[in-house]
DNA sequence: TGCCAAACTGACCGATCGGTCAGCTGCTGT
DNA sequence: ACAGCAGCTGACCGATCGGTCAGTTTGGCA
């Protein structure tokens, strides 16, 4: 396969995820790969199929992930094993996951997005953020927008670039505080 | 004065939060004002101008705020005191801390906007974001990402609107979790 | 009434947007 | 040697962008 294809892939991707959607034109993303906009539209017929593209891998996994996650009973443990492979997703699509949970309601209407949400309501479902208390679904909304936020923007705020499996354990560390179960008695965390 | 003014900055407010500054045209900005993109642009001299009109209010307050936190001193009780004011002032300004915290790295160059990353810069700096450990980092960017998040994607995740007193008292109890200082005998949370 | 400034507008401008198209280049299989 | 195709390009298109400007409407005040 041509290199040409990933490598606008992985521009567009970072492009998009740092600048947003609509503010990042086919021009810059030819630039930025040395081609021209035309070979940018050769390889995908619109930026609408670019940006799909660029994410459709990473919800390809998330995907993967819910289904796997819905087809097991729901107990404390399947909770904490799911956060630790949550996060490896997250770390392994930060780009991706950053980009549809800042811009995801800009883009509405766009299929790919739809689908990305969709997947988001259904994680969603999965901590019980429905049916919750309010401080539950406020827990669950923390732990997703506040992850993807702080790994995409880690540099920008003097973090030194930290090993990554001090990065990994320290998120789910923070993920599991955040989400795991209440104890319905004393309505203490466990 | 006019209101027009006022009902501009407002809806160019929710606009810019909820579709994106530069996916946001002066025209639509117009229609939503039931006036002309002349008109918008005769009260603001530049679609600039009425993005900094429209964050200005909240870095003011934000500055205020940050003013008086170092004058302090640095123990825990003020800590948590800050929390609350912190809390008061993301739910009072949330489209606008939504829209610098998902949109500031893609809007640099503009002097609002660097004001905005300064500010947030200063914040990290007073919880010890740059001197404390990985994970004390990590907690303060989820802490400010995830609650921009939560605030303006509350409504799309299937949330009831929940009484303020209810959604402020939860802010206050979560972010006290993830911010709270860290015992460096036990290394366990106080 | 007449006047003037604030509020507002439509026509217009250059730039840039996403996208189309005809054609050029270089490699591969026969 | 030649056919064919993938990769790539510049010229061009209509639409929309932010912004300018001359001119009209409007409301309060002398």
């Amino acid at each position: 396969m041509s290199t040409s294809s990933d490598d606008l892939r992985a521009i567009a991707l970072a492009e998009f995820a740092t600048a947003g959607y609509s503010a990042t034109s086919l021009h810059r993303i030819a630039d930025l790969a040395g081609l021209s906009k035309s070979s940018v539209l050769y390889h995908y017929s619109s930026k609408e199929t670019l940006l799909e593209a660029t994410i459709a891998p990473a919800l390809d996994r998330m995907e993967q992930i819910l289904d796997a996650l819905e087809a097991r009973t729901l107990s404390p443990e399947g909770r904490t094993a799911f956060l630790a492979e949550f996060v490896d997703f997250i770390l392994q699509y930060r780009l991706e996951v950053n980009m549809f949970i800042n811009q995801g309601p800009s883009l509405v209407d766009v299929p790919v997005i739809d689908r990305a949400n969709d997947l988001v309501v259904r994680l969603s479902e999965y901590f019980a953020a429905n049916t919750g208390s309010v401080e539950e679904k406020m827990r669950f909304g923390i732990a997703l927008g506040g992850a993807a936020y702080m790994l995409c923007r880690a540099d920008s705020l003097n973090f030194e670039s930290a090993p990554i499996e001090q990065t990994r354990v320290a998120l789910v560390n923070i993920l599991t505080e955040l989400l795991a179960p209440v104890d319905p008695i004393t309505t203490n965390r466990i």
